[in-house]
DNA sequence: AAAATTTGGTTTATAAAATAAACTATACTA
DNA sequence: TAGTATAGTTTATTTTATAAACCAAATTTT
């Protein structure tokens, strides 16, 4: 049986990636609402997509208003269908 | 975004689950080499599985040897069916 | 205008989980 | 009979996830 890559494999970071793959990119505050999460476990699951090079954050700033926009890069999107279909092997999907 | 069942949401859990899905039963060996896990956290994680009803385990000996066996019960099953149902919902298997 | 609240985060501390290491008991093997 | 294997369990360690505390700037309230 292959490893499920543990990277994926988390509550947060797979809801996460699950958004970024169908939307080009998100913010922080969307991804935060639409996860539910609190902002510090959200930052702490995005730093280690990133460190990953899995995800793509650029911040910058709107008026005086930071803002957090992440995407997929080729490298996360290639895992994620990697781990999509190890998981489809698993549970025979 | 409904959550993952943090208890089938486990890389060696959901292996095992995964198994006992689509055979009946099995005992302590096979899903040891099937996983190819450690013995000690196969205990662990089969007790978890067990404390939750989600498998049923059955001790007993053939001769002087131990042999547990385990099983999905109907909880497990439905449990499993959710997770999967929700995992389709966040990778739009 | 000062005080409190909100926004958009980060950093650090704590709780929970996974994993590994150590141990038990019996059996088998050289 | 000393050593190794089988079939596990228990305990300790590491890793992960989560929560709590904090920061800086902007906005709102009194």
């Amino acid at each position: 049986m292959k490893e499920l890559d543990p990277l994926l494999h988390s509550q947060l970071r797979l809801a996460v990636v699950s958004i970024l793959m169908t939307v080009d990119e998100a913010d922080f505050v969307f991804l935060k609402e639409k996860t539910e999460s609190t902002a510090g476990n959200l930052s702490v699951q995005l730093d280690k997509l990133s460190s990953a090079g899995y995800i793509s954050v650029e911040k910058s700033f709107v008026g005086k208003k930071p803002r957090t926009r992440c995407r997929m890069t080729a490298t996360g999107r290639k895992a994620f269908e990697e781990y999509v279909e190890t998981l489809r092997e698993y549970l025979k999907l």
